[in-house]
DNA sequence: GCAATTGCGTGACCTACATCACATTTAAAA
DNA sequence: TTTTAAATGTGATGTAGGTCACGCAATTGC
């Protein structure tokens, strides 16, 4: 029986590799189970907290909200699930909408004229998605968002979003801060790109994203580092 | 006598190829101007608006202020000249300005252990420079800004930003709306270099900074693509 | 103006990674 | 369970672009 990397400890919605008892399910109001298959055995994942407290501690850790103020943003926001494979945003739709992860794994993605995909971000537990270019500047998408993984999202719109800015400045702040990380990761991986060779960037990821490795096909991780999946399987056959 | 490529027209900020008389000189709040040579030639480039001209219109394409607000916002604001070569931001330093070019053009990048430099933007008039993961974290930085020609900014304080977007929903608003910006041309330089050999980059950034071929040294160029100089080289000489 | 530095071009050679081709293993569908 | 499709491993071979080495041109400093 082979374990499954566990999600790195500083991740503040990390997943829990346990069984839960029904009646402790029947006691939340948000609970997502799904399953891995591995070698004929299936673990159960599942996060113990509700989406409300899974964002409710994600804003927390970047600014300090009310009660008050944080219920009033959390009304804003609706919970989805989608299926593995499902698409979100597709490249030429209209954008209104960004996306919180709360469990499972999303990948954002471009796909060239020869029919080749390149994959910007996975977002885990406790990320956003979306495209962003096309969400503020009213552009069609660019890029596709779909599920790498069933997975359960929190979803706001972009007026409701600017509307809560305006409305609250420590949700501005909040979101402010949250872009520029986003920003600071983009410029991150691109050095990492002009800087690095294909090995270093596997290795990277993986020490920042042991889950991946299991959760994800090989042919993926091959996109997001930009090489090709015969090349990352002689990266780690050596 | 050889042209200079002129900026591009949906500049706002565009560099005007023209001598000034310095009666019109005298009547402006801020004029910089600086020489290019060439061939023995010498072009005088100079910006005919001042400062506050220059980023009341920038602001203006994103968002629309009073003139109250605008006077407040820009009250804010430092102006300072640098000279070909200067640092502004130094991997180590404490960060707490970003910059907004007026005239000239400035370079953030990043030397890697093996002394090699990594360009990952020029900031041409009209936009903005700092390191911002070093910015908003309060961490040193880790990338360089300094200056590619003598240039001519306009610096903001992290707090004094701050402040702003938290009296003036605008404001935060534009903050909001740059940083997304920033974050929509990581991602899309990042596709190019995931996407594209280095002909390609290269002709991409002649047709977006067609200025830049007689502005910088081409092994500035070079860092800024991520090839070698050699590289470079050979490619626009075939 | 001359010396010193920096920038640029070009050949020879090397390497990381792509591509194609095919076998095999694993997972999904029926 | 059987069938089909998707994911993975591995060899052979091609190529974009790196590195080293050198000479010349253009700027900068004194």
């Amino acid at each position: 029986m082979q374990a499954i990397h566990s999600a790195p400890a500083n991740n503040a919605t990390a997943i829990l590799q346990q069984d839960i008892l029904s009646s402790e399910i029947a006691t939340r109001k948000f609970l997502s189970t799904f399953t891995v298959k591995k070698f004929d055995t299936y673990f159960h994942i599942a996060m113990h907290m509700t989406a409300e407290e899974t964002l409710k501690l994600h804003v927390a850790n970047i600014k300090t909200l009310t009660e008050e103020q944080f219920r009033h943003f959390f009304s804003h926001f609706d919970q989805l699930s989608f299926k593995k494979g499902q698409a979100i945003i597709s490249e030429g739709d209209l954008v209104s909408y960004e996306y919180f992860v709360l469990d499972g794994c999303l990948k954002s993605f471009y796909i060239n004229d020869e029919v080749k995909m390149f994959i910007l971000q996975f977002a885990m537990p406790g990320w956003w998605a979306s495209d962003y270019n096309a969400l503020y500047s009213g552009n069609r998408a660019t890029i596709n968002v779909d599920c790498v993984t069933n997975a359960a999202v929190l979803r706001i719109s972009n007026t409701a979003r600017e509307a809560l800015c305006n409305e609250i400045p420590e949700v501005a702040y909040f979101f402010r801060w949250r872009t520029n990380k986003g920003y600071a990761a983009a410029q991150k991986k691109m050095l990492s790109f002009m800087n690095k060779d294909a090995k270093h960037r596997y290795e990277e990821l993986m020490e920042q994203y042991p889950a991946l490795y299991n959760m994800v096909p090989k042919h993926l991780i091959a996109a997001y580092l930009g090489v090709s999946r015969e090349t990352l399987s002689r990266l780690y056959h050596s």
